[in-house]
DNA sequence: AACCCCGGGGTTGTCGGACCAAAATGTCGC
DNA sequence: GCGACATTTTGGTCCGACAACCCCGGGGTT
């Protein structure tokens, strides 16, 4: 870090496109071009804040803001309680919020998640099929059995559902299309209970489960991925059935836990 | 906005998980929790920082720090030039950084990028069979005219091919799935370049896109998925013939014009 | 040697206040 | 009605300060 990376960054400026660009938008820049370089490596210790607005040659307030941003952005992160900041990879969890807040609010219908939903799961069901590992397959059954004895209680039932499929989206071993199917789920699901609390479609998802299990479990990825889009228009159904608008905007509900 | 509601936020903190929340953090939580419900709609004004400060009964400096993070989230936003901050929904652009950092510091490798785009453009290329408009139609006519015109020059054909993509993309009219193809686009295109640098795969490409624009003129969606798919199995050959490692993670090259 | 307790130093969270440039707004003359 | 000019807001940055808390190492105990 030295003085020089802010004139860089606003030397750039110059000849790119927007003049000027504030200074705590240049330190986030500037820091954030240092992570995804690799010279500040994940896991590394980010220089107090007091150091770093030394080393730009700005104020620490300026710095904070700066912090702020890299913070929200996942590429740095306060060890649990701790004060310390680290230099840290972006989890699902960072991102899975603000494209849950993005669907929400741009008011993307139902019907667009749940075409996303179709469009994700078959092929995670497929992968999976290819390279589920015994662990999963156990964690898969349990998840299934659970399933058939919770048949009355609806949260439980909702709660195993959305765990089932997760399983499976790890199982399907590809990041990228975990990270893009995390905050559809989020906000797909719990469209589940109130289907549940009208239907009485525990039977259904309990059979589907299985086809699917099976298939995973004889790495048949030809049928997991069938099953799973048969699942998924399955769920379509229910929620036309149940009475409700799929082209209605989606909702949010609350918080998690 | 008023005293009240920081105290609210505090309470649910101390009944919540964690102790010891900053301030700056329950402002966020505060405004975001007004964007989300609609008491500020989209497209009100941010009222001053002075006058938030003065609200919640903070020093100016959290309440900035507060904004960053919210500006970071895509819920607040200023015009273009403008200093104003108004309420708005998130956008593409605002997740797809946000996800692009994700994918690269998490280190996933081309072959899980490829195959979310395997998943991604077949279906995006099915939906928009169904409902794409004729503007789109002629827009993708021209593209494809240019495409041919381009093929000596490796930079224009690899940039004609994003757009060729990102139109069918809007034209599947699923936001949601635009949302999650965007940043994954993003890192697998650049690819391209390398690729055409070392092959001479312009005219697969040309014949591919035409196919499918044909596919979509008549609302073909069964031959357009299948086309598409054809399209990104392609893409693979040609990335492994010219002697790329598919398992490797996927880099970063710089930022967008 | 391993472990726990403790206190000083480092770091963050928050605050008060201040200045300037640029944007936003109001005013006036045409 | 509409542009040019004057005035007020507003955001960006800085200075300095202080308390609470975490961090880490030293010293004592087992």
């Amino acid at each position: 870090m030295s003085l020089a990376d802010l004139s860089n960054a606003a030397a750039q400026e110059r000849a790119g496109q927007e003049r000027n660009e504030p200074v705590y938008r240049l330190v986030v820049r500037s820091i954030e071009a240092k992570i995804m370089s690799g010279e500040w490596a994940v896991g590394d210790r980010v220089p107090a804040e007091t150091a770093l607005a030394a080393g730009f040659g700005v104020h620490r307030s300026t710095v904070r803001e700066a912090i702020r941003v890299l913070e929200q952005n996942g590429l740095v992160r306060r060890h649990d309680g701790g004060k310390l900041l680290y230099v840290t990879a972006p989890r699902e969890a960072d991102i899975s919020e603000k494209v849950t807040a993005a669907i929400v609010l741009q008011e993307i219908s139902f019907f667009e998640l749940w075409e996303s939903m179709r469009c994700f799961e078959p092929v995670l069901a497929e992968c999976a099929a290819m390279r589920i590992d015994d662990d999963m397959l156990a964690a898969l059954r349990a998840n299934v059995e659970k399933t058939k004895a919770a048949l009355e209680d609806k949260q439980s039932l909702v709660e195993l559902d959305i765990e089932f499929h997760q399983i499976i989206a790890r199982a399907s071993r590809n990041r990228a299309l975990q990270l893009s199917r995390e905050p559809m789920s989020q906000l797909f699901y719990p469209a589940f209970l109130k289907v549940f609390s009208r239907l009485n479609a525990g039977e259904r998802l309990v059979f589907a489960h299985e086809k699917i299990l099976q298939a995973l479990a004889t790495r048949n990825s030809a049928e997991a991925r069938s099953w799973m889009d048969k699942h998924i228009v399955d769920f379509r159904r229910g929620y036309e059935l149940a009475n409700f608008d799929i082209e209605a905007p989606v909702v949010w509900s609350g918080r998690p836990a």
